[in-house]
DNA sequence: TCGATTTGGTTGAAGCGTCACTCACCCTGC
DNA sequence: GCAGGGTGAGTGACGCTTCAACCAAATCGA
C-alpha cells in the first residue's frame, strides 16, 4: 500500500528554493543566536538565560512573588521543569519558595535580595547584546516584520490542533502576560 | 566609580516599545517552534532533531560518510556534543565509526542502513511540519523577510569578534556548506 | 459524607549539552 | 632523530530538560 518513496503522504511537500534558503537561515541563526545569548548573560553576569526568565517574571509580579504553577504558564515551561529549576536557584539563593496559606497544595517563588541585585546586573548587559547582535542590524521594516511573523507562528503553534501536542501546562491565557525576554525588569 | 545605578555603560540602551514587541514575539516564537519541531519529530519517526541534523549530513556526502570533526563544523556543534552525539547514534545503530587510514587520529563516521531509512521515513514529515507551522502562515515577501533578516544576524554572530566568543570549532568556511535542517536529504 | 477525580507540586531516572581534561597522533625546527 | 606544539577525538562530571510516577490537598458527584 505504501512504498518506500513514495511515502504515505500520497505526494511529499518538500520545500522550494526559496523556502529553504529561508529556513536554513533562519535554523542557524536561532541556534547561534541562542547560543550567544547564552554565553554572554552567563559571562556578564553569573546566570542563565533561564535563570533570568524566571526572575523577570518576579520582578514584573508587584510583590515579587508568583505561584508554581503560574511560573510554569507564563514561561511556557513544564511544571517539572520550574520545580527542579527553582530547586536549584533557590541552593544559589536567588529564591526562596514559600508555602501557600490559601491552598495547601500550592507554594509561592519569592525573589530574594540576591535574586534582584542578580537580575538588576543582568538586565542593562543583556539588552545591549540584543541591540548589538539584533537590532542594530535590522531596519524598522525589518522589525516589524519580524514582530508579525513571529506573531503568526506563535498564533499558530499555541491555538488550535497544535496547542494540545506540546505536553506543557495549557498555557490558556498565554497570549496575556509573558513579559519575558529583555525587557527592562523595573522602571 | 560606578554606583548600582547607572551601571558601568554609562546609559543602558533599553529596547523600545517596537524593539520589545517583536523581541518578545521572536522569542516565545522561537523556543514555541524548537519545542513543537522537537516533538513531531519524534512522534512521527524514531529520531531527534540532532539525530535528523547529523544523518542529513551524512545522505549529502556522496559516500555517506564525514569526518567527525568536518561534521562538527558544518553543523555548528562542539566536538565534544558530535562525539557524545555520535556515540549515542551509534549506540542505537544509525550510524557506525570508521578509523582514518590517512590520519591516525582522525576518524569517520558512517552512514548505516538503519540510519538511511531512519532519516528517509523522518524527512518528508519534516517537510510536511515545516510548511504546516511556518510556510503555509507566510506570505512571499515575508519568507523573503525571514531569510535576510536571518542571514544578517547569522552573518553578524559568526564573524567578527563575536565568532570567537562561542568555543565551537572555528567555523572558519561556515557560510558554504550547512544543508542542514529541512531539506530533502536526497534527491 | 464519602469516594472518585482533578489539581498543584515534587521526585528520580535518563538523555542531552558543555566544560575541562586527557590521549594519541601529526608536523615542524633543530 | 626527537622535543615541542598543534590537532582530531574521546571521556567524566555536572547542570538542564523531559518523562513517568507519585503524593497530598482540593473539588466534584451522588
Amino acid at each position: 500500500m505504501c512504498q518506500l518513496f513514495p511515502y504515505a503522504e500520497a505526494v511529499t511537500r518538500w520545500l522550494d528554493p526559496e523556502q529553504q534558503r529561508a529556513w536554513r537561515a533562519y535554523v542557524r541563526m536561532q541556534g547561534e543566536l541562542n547560543a550567544h545569548l547564552s554565553r554572554r548573560m552567563s559571562v556578564d553576569s553569573d546566570i542563565s538565560m533561564a535563570d533570568f526568565a524566571v526572575l523577570v517574571q518576579l520582578t514584573d509580579t508587584p510583590d515579587e512573588r508568583v505561584r508554581v504553577l503560574e511560573l510554569a504558564r507564563s514561561l511556557h515551561w513544564e511544571k517539572s521543569r520550574i520545580s527542579h529549576h527553582v530547586a536549584r536557584m533557590e541552593k544559589r539563593g536567588l529564591v526562596r519558595r514559600e508555602n501557600c496559606s490559601s491552598d495547601g497544595r500550592g507554594s509561592f517563588v519569592v525573589l530574594t535580595d540576591q535574586g534582584r541585585s542578580a537580575i538588576e546586573e543582568a538586565a542593562p548587559a543583556h539588552a545591549e547584546t540584543v541591540h548589538e547582535l539584533v537590532f542594530d542590524l535590522l531596519t524598522d521594516a525589518e522589525v516589524e516584520a519580524l514582530g508579525s511573523i513571529s506573531e503568526k507562528i506563535f498564533t499558530r503553534l499555541t491555538t488550535g490542533e497544535c496547542a494540545a501536542v506540546v505536553a506543557r501546562c495549557d498555557a490558556d491565557d498565554a497570549m496575556e502576560v509573558v513579559p519575558e525576554e529583555g525587557g527592562c525588569p523595573e522602571a
